[in-house]
DNA sequence: AAAGACACCTGGGAGC
DNA sequence: TGCTCCCAGGTGTCTT
């Protein structure tokens, strides 16, 4: 489910509603995420108090007063505030009881996500060699033109690399690069500077966008209070095989890259 | 170092 | 109805 969007949208719903409470319990029903939930994951957060949360990637860091909870959520995560009596269901592997009657609950069908303490989520493991945020200023076409000098790899696959940059996904990928008039399949280091500076543009733009709109849903993304994100109507090819291109009315195309499903408009793209 | 394939897992929809 | 197959918002790890 979540690309940049959807993880910033859950942040922005987690903030008020983490913020100065106390976690007073921690519910593990199932340990086993991508990397199996830590035995020692519940001490380590029962007591503290949460400060922030911040986000980094497509990394939720709920900031506590001793470390960090980290939070990933896969391909199918989402977290939810829900009052604490209402019974878990099918997939809410874990629960933070909080001190106001609330619950944060993680629902994940297919077990991608993962969350774990830590006291320095930017030197951790998985965090450590990311890339920079798209939408900082550090993002810029300089900073992507040196990356994909000399790189053979497609555009698409490139700009989804998270040690490019961060956060961009199966679906805003492809809307990138057809606002960016670029064909997919293009080599990274032979697409021009000026190329380059609208994909950067582009970027930016539709990430943007899509948090105005609360991130996109397709089939089971829902924000912290379970509602949906609107973003989807404003998806110029993802999903849009055969359908006409909203700009030239020409039939969008379907290929696969790297085992995922590509779109892309063969007029407006080149 | 870079590119590509594969792995993890469940559920929904299509086709038979 | 029920089976099989394919596909899905991610990304670490292994092989070439």
């Amino acid at each position: 489910m979540p690309e940049l969007p959807e993880v910033e949208t859950t942040r922005r719903g987690l903030l008020p509603a983490l913020k100065n409470r106390h976690i007073i319990d921690v519910v593990v029903r199932d340990a086993r995420l991508r990397w199996p939930v830590e035995a020692d994951f519940a001490s380590h957060l029962r007591g503290q108090l949460v400060v922030d949360v911040d986000r980094r990637a497509k990394y939720l860091l709920v900031k506590l007063q001793e470390g960090f909870a980290v939070w990933h959520l896969g391909m199918s995560g989402s977290l939810r505030i829900v009052p604490s009596h209402v019974p878990a269901r099918l997939h809410d592997h874990v629960d933070l009881v909080l001190n106001d009657g609330k619950t944060l609950r993680f629902n994940d069908p297919r077990r991608f996500g993962c969350v774990f303490w830590t006291d320095d989520p930017l030197r951790h493991k998985l965090l450590r060699s990311l890339g920079p945020e798209p939408l900082n200023d550090e993002f810029h076409v300089s900073y992507l033109a040196a990356k994909a000098k000399g790189r053979s790899v497609a555009i698409k696959q490139f700009i989804m690399n998270a040690n490019i940059v961060v956060g961009v996904g199966n679906i805003y990928a492809s809307e990138a690069l057809f606002h960016a008039g670029i064909r997919p399949r293009r080599a990274a280091g032979r697409i021009k500077r000026d190329e380059l500076a609208k994909l950067v543009k582009s970027i930016k733009k539709v990430l943007s966008a899509a948090i105005k709109q609360g991130g996109t849903t397709l089939r089971d993304y829902v924000n912290t209070d379970g509602a949906p994100g609107y973003f989807r109507q404003k998806l110029f090819v993802y999903e849009r095989v055969n359908e006409p291109c909203r700009v030239c009315k020409t039939s969008i195309v379907q290929l696969t890259q790297g085992q995922r499903s590509t779109y892309y408009c063969p007029v407006c793209q080149r």
